[in-house]
Formats: structure tokens, sequence, C-alpha cells
DNA sequence: ACAGCCATGTAACTTGTTACATGATTTT
DNA sequence: AAAATCATGTAACAAGTTACATGGCTGT
């Protein structure tokens, strides 16, 4: 529910069209989550299904703005309340790959693990070259929540790796 | 497509029916990821539907195995060998969460820090708990996965709160 | 008799996502 | 004139998820 919760963030500092909420999710996410222009409509059109947002009327240029409303506000204030908790989260495919590696047994789960630290070293270098054409401090705290998780990722794979040669 | 690979990948050492197959995911997962059985159902059709499992005869109890085709190794040794990459996953909550109450001015932002702080040293203790009663190889890994990330959040949220004071 | 587990399956729904169609305006 | 950007929107689908219906078997 994030892109959902996110538009109505937006939204609550007053009126947008598409293309704006568009343009200022990526200000803020950058180059991390590029977000399709279509899916902001598709949202939107869910937002107001449900009663979270109001469109107005096109301008003389075509462009809808949409208004939060009161519904809007109060989902959008229990959304900053309520905390992200482990089980809200989406199952994680690196650990279930390592996981069903082990049950499935296969024989190359080194090798999985070599991959997947080379692949996550090559983001890291990416990552930490973002870094220098970052503009804003919402840029740089989503750049550098992906740096943490990949290092916490990196120590993770030696720690896998550690684990299953201690049991040969 | 953690679900759809992590069933084909149980099939790959021998045929089974669905009921098995979520008592073996959940065995390795463990009450990280409960598995709903509907879903392994679903997920099945699905499977079969694209060609990478098989439905054998239901037996006397009205049991339905399933095995794996030859498409459907091929397509879990690629998934075996394709890292889990940075851009294939999802967008995380927590961290456009933040980004968004950044955006929107939220005035209590440090709140919502702090709120979140609060919920992830609540899960760190639960998983460390949990890992005294974990069993097999596997479940603890993930277990170590969760604690990892959840060590990472807490640097995160650390550092975010740091940089915010900066900016005052 | 009844609770609980074993076992299968379907219908309905959610969010996320992309491909496509359409046209106006702006820049080169 | 052509290319790029601004702008809206729809159709179609994937994957995940749950609620529900159904029935057999087992233990108390």
């Amino acid at each position: 529910m994030s892109i959902r919760h996110g538009l109505l963030a937006l939204l609550s500092t007053g009126p947008r069209y598409g293309y704006q909420l568009r343009g200022e999710f990526e200000a803020s996410t950058g180059a991390t989550w590029p977000l399709n222009i279509g899916q902001v409509y598709t949202t939107l059109s869910r937002l107001e299904r449900d009663g979270l947002v109001q469109p107005g009327e096109a301008d003389d240029q075509g462009r809808v703005s949409y208004t939060i409303t009161p519904t809007g506000r109060e989902e959008m204030t229990r959304w900053f309340n309520t905390p992200v908790v482990h089980s809200d989260r989406p199952r994680d495919e690196l650990v279930i790959k390592l996981a069903m590696a082990l049950a499935a047994k296969e024989t190359d789960i080194t090798q999985v693990i070599r991959n997947q630290r080379t692949a996550t070293m090559r983001t890291l270098q990416h990552l930490t070259r973002a870094k220098n054409t970052t503009h804003g401090t919402a840029q740089r705290l989503v750049l550098d929540s992906m740096i943490f998780q990949a290092e916490a990722e990196q120590r993770w794979l030696d720690h896998c790796e550690a684990i299953l040669k201690e049991e040969t």
C-alpha cells in the first residue's frame, strides 16, 4: 500500500494532478523507484472509489486536480501513526530462495550465495556513486536506506556461508 | 514470485500434494511467513497453466500429487542462478513513509521515527526469543535474516533522526 | 457426538504493473 | 517538420491473499 498512501500524503498539502504527483513522488525517491505514469491514474481512481480523494473539474489545459477528503486525511494520519511491522512486509525473495535451496538440497547453494554477493556488491557500488548526484534530504535518506540494507544483506550472506560450512 | 518458485523448488526433489507443500514450506520459513493453504492450490493451478508442473491422478485418499516438468526444472535452475537485484524488490513501505513525511512536511516526522523504533525494537525481541524454539538450519537462517534487517532498520532510523536534527 | 486435523478446491478481491491510445504543447 | 515532453486515461494481466464450501478421518 505504499503508492496509495504516498500519493495521499502528497495530496495532503494541497490539490495536485496526476503528472505533478509523479514528479513529486520521484523527486523524493529518486531513481530508486521510478513510478509509471499509468499507475498514478489507476491509483487515483482507486483512491476515489474508496472515498479518500475527489477529482475537481478539468482546467483550461485539461488537467484534473485531485483533493484529499476528510476520510482521506484520517487514513493518512492513521498511516503515519501506525508503525510498519515485520508481518506487514512482503516475503523476501532472497531469503525464500536460500531456504528453498537448502530444502531442495540444491548442490550449488554456496554458488547461489556467491552469485548473490557479487550482485549485491555491484548494487552497493551503484548506490554509493548515486549518492553524489542526489538532491534533497528525502532522496539521500532513501539511498542511505538501500545502502544499509545491502550491507546487512552482505553480512547475512557471510553468516549463511559460515553456518553452512560448520554443518559439513 | 517467491511462492511460485518456492513450491517449484520443493517439487524438484519429487512429487508432492498441496498439503505436503505447505508443511514443507512452513518447516523452512517457520512462523515468519505462514502460508494460507488456499494459496498453495491457486499457485499450483497457475504453475500448471504455465506448464511448469503436472498433476497426477488422485490417490485412494483423494490426494493429487504434482510433478515438476522439464520446463519447470529449467525455470527453477534459472531462478537459483539469477541473483535478486535491487530493482526486483518491492517498494519498502517504511522508506516511502519517511520520504513522504518529509515531502508532506509532516510536523511529527520525528514522532513517526520514534514510533517505528519502538515497534522494531519489539520485533527484535520477538525474533531473539523465537530463535530458541527454532528447528533446523533453514528456519534459523530465516530468523537471522530478519534480525539483521531489523538491526539495519534501527541504525537507519538513528541516522535519519541525526540528519533531520542537523538540518534544523 | 463433536472437535480438530487432513485435504482439495473456487470465487472474489487487492495492489502493482505495463502496454497502448490519444492529443496538446514546447523545443530543436 | 520532427522530436520530446506534458498530460490523461483504459484494458489487461500477474501475484498474492482470504473467505468460503466441501468432505473424510481421528481422537476424545
